[in-house]
RNA sequence: CGGGGAGUGGCGCAGUCUGGUAGCGCACCCGGCUGGGGGCCGGGCGGUCGCAGGUUCAAAUCCUGUCUCCCCGACCA
């Protein structure tokens, strides 16, 4: 039973003076959310309604795959980060502590390590194969930038599960259990959704998805075309046409004092940004100076260039690569002392291209690849809207990620030692998977993505509550008898009713109402007993409907259940 | 870590430049009116101005240091 009157719930009419993010702003000022520190939050009980609904939503799916919910602790003894690596290069991310005795510990960030050792524990036989394991449990990153209220915290609950495989093919079998799970779960929760694919990482493992919500206080980009969904990350472009002018026979020398950008150069021999190529000298672990050639009009992508080189980079600085390529605004492929890596973006054999001379203000045209400078493949641009996967134009959205999924490998089970024997008694290690969901992202996505000018509006299926029932008029009138019968009513038609009894004017409480974003909202005023019907407002579009007196409370169940 | 901004009753702000008894709106408490969209009248409570040190007859205000929070970027197992 929830009557307003006495309940914590403290609504405000202004937002916090910093906050930004929508989410941000509604979830406090609905009282669902309080700040305690940077990144550090409370959930108030109707927030924390939302958080268990969606928890609920989550634990269900997860069981319905054969998961098993446990629960590991957030203290982890530092020994399992040793052996697994993370230790040393997770970096200051991870919360390092000591206990009283001096033991080293970590705080989790998330428990693949943990999990393993269980892993390690149990599992001897083949025949002990497979599981899912999974947990709700708090995580802590010392993040280096929390923002947007409980968008990015320090401190978090997530659903993380763990298949364990005898090897690829049983891998693949869990990830997919995983994807049917997550697919229900986002549909259930009411979000707009995608499934997109994602970066693996240095692992290289064979697959990686995320599930984004697309909101504008989304922290990342994804790639979308029909058919087609993808982390910008990892997102790949077909090759776009670009008018190139035909080649001379070799490369001509051409002035260009003081002009050090694409836009300088283009603009002074008139030709499109994309007729140029452009240079990024990059200091690769263990290879040395590279350097990346791509389009005048294409952008880099960090991530893509570091799984093209399969190592970790670093912008070379102009006294590392002065002496082998060029000075800093006029580098190029001709003549350069580096490794060149073509950015699949470029055309081959279609015309000549504007590059650096490799000396001071001096560019060279009729630049041609293969014919002038010799080069190696990769996939390294970024993805921008207007370009085309499959025929159909991309487009770039911002979206928070909800969920993800990750095959793992032998990534864990080698350094923490979790291996079975197989049929012919030979110890191998075991296959795994790793899947997350932030049940705080989900809430907030979902006020990104439906939250109006009066508030939010909460999918009925993780609202705080189902129906709130607004009674009107001084405590001890006929129509507060009225609606304290309807909320009998409203309960033992199964719906989770909230009562506003408080003694407040008729627009606070509306307005109220409307703030939390409970989906349904029942009136019972004067009007009500003459007019032998409930007024009712369906949260999202806020249209009004009428709920017959006689047999409220299954006709207000009924209605509910027809909402988004 | 780089750049920008802010700390003054519960919330939102003014006051700081130019030192002189700390203010406004909302909220809260009391009384009354009102009762279908944050209503009205009257009376109240509540703040060592983030913290420390300094200058001064006198500091929210000037100086030094420090802490915290927010925004943009970098970063993000």
């Amino acid at each position: 039973m929830t009557r307003l009157s006495g309940y914590f719930l403290p609504t405000e009419k202004q937002a916090p003076a910093d906050a930004e993010a929508i989410s941000h702003k509604l979830l406090v000022r609905a009282g669902m959310v309080r700040q305690v520190g940077s990144g550090l939050w409370s959930w108030l009980p109707a927030g924390w309604r939302v958080h268990r609904k969606i928890v609920q939503i989550v634990r269900e799916e997860m069981d319905a795959i054969g998961g098993q919910e446990l629960l590991m602790p957030v203290l982890n003894p530092a020994e399992w980060w040793q052996k697994s690596g993370r230790y040393e290069s997770v970096g200051a991310e991870l919360f390092r502590l000591q206990d009283r005795r001096g033991a080293p510990l970590v705080l989790a960030m998330t428990h693949e390590e943990i999990v393993t050792l269980h892993a390690a524990q149990v599992i001897r036989s083949y025949r002990d194969l497979p599981q899912i394991l999974y947990h709700f449990q708090t995580k802590e990153r010392d993040e280096p930038r929390p923002r947007a209220g409980v968008l990015r915290t320090r401190e978090f609950i997530m659903k993380d599960a763990y298949t364990f495989d005898r090897d690829a093919e049983g891998l693949d079998v869990g990830y997919g259990k995983h994807i049917v799970a997550y697919d229900r779960i986002f549909d259930r929760v009411g979000l707009e959704w995608y499934r997109v694919e994602s970066d693996v990482g240095m692992m290289g493992g064979t697959g990686a998805h995320e599930y984004m919500a697309p909101c504008p206080a989304g922290e990342n980009d994804v790639a979308l075309a029909p058919g087609y969904a993808a982390n910008v990350e990892v997102a790949r472009a077909e090759p776009q046409p670009v008018e190139l002018p035909a080649a001379p026979a070799g490369p001509e020398p051409v002035e260009t004092p003081g002009m050090i950008t694409v836009a300088a150069v283009a603009s002074h021999l008139g030709v499109p940004h994309g007729a140029l190529l452009k240079a990024f000298p990059v200091m690769v672990d263990g290879r040395g100076l590279v350097l990346l050639m791509l389009r005048g009009d294409h952008r880099v992508n960090d991530v893509k260039l570091r799984n093209a080189l399969g190592a970790e980079f670093r912008p070379a600085q102009e006294e590392e690569f002065l002496r082998p390529i060029g000075p800093a605004g006029y580098i190029g492929p001709v003549g350069a002392d580096a490794p060149i890596l073509l950015d699949e973006g470029v055309a081959v054999g279609e015309g000549g291209y504007v590059t650096g001379g490799n000396r001071p203000d001096v560019h060279l045209r009729g630049v041609v690849p293969g014919r002038d400078f010799g080069f190696e493949r990769v996939d390294a641009r970024r993805v921008e809207e207007g370009d085309t996967a499959g025929g159909h134009p991309i487009r770039v959205e911002p979206a928070i990620e909800v969920g993800n999924i990750f095959k793992l490998g032998t990534r864990y089970s080698e350094p923490l030692g979790a291996t079975y024997l197989d049929e012919s008694g030979k110890a191998r290690p075991v296959w795994m998977g790793s899947y997350g969901i932030g049940p705080a992202r989900i809430a907030a996505a979902a006020v990104e993505q439906f939250a109006d000018e009066q508030g939010i509006s909460w999918p009925r299926s993780i609202a705080p509550w189902d129906v709130e029932l607004v009674g009107l008029g001084k405590p001890g009138t006929d129509e507060r008898g009225l609606a304290d019968r309807l909320y009998e009513d409203l309960r033992a038609a199964g719906l989770d009713a909230v009562y506003d009894d408080r003694d407040a004017g008729p627009g606070e409480k509306f307005a109220d109402a409307e703030l939390v974003g409970v989906p349904l909202r029942l009136t019972v005023g004067r009007r009500t007993a003459t007019a032998g019907e409930i007024e009712a407002q369906v949260r999202r579009g806020r249209e009004q409907r009428a709920v017959p007196l006689e047999g409220a409370g299954e006709a207000a169940a009924s209605l509910w259940r027809s909402l988004p």
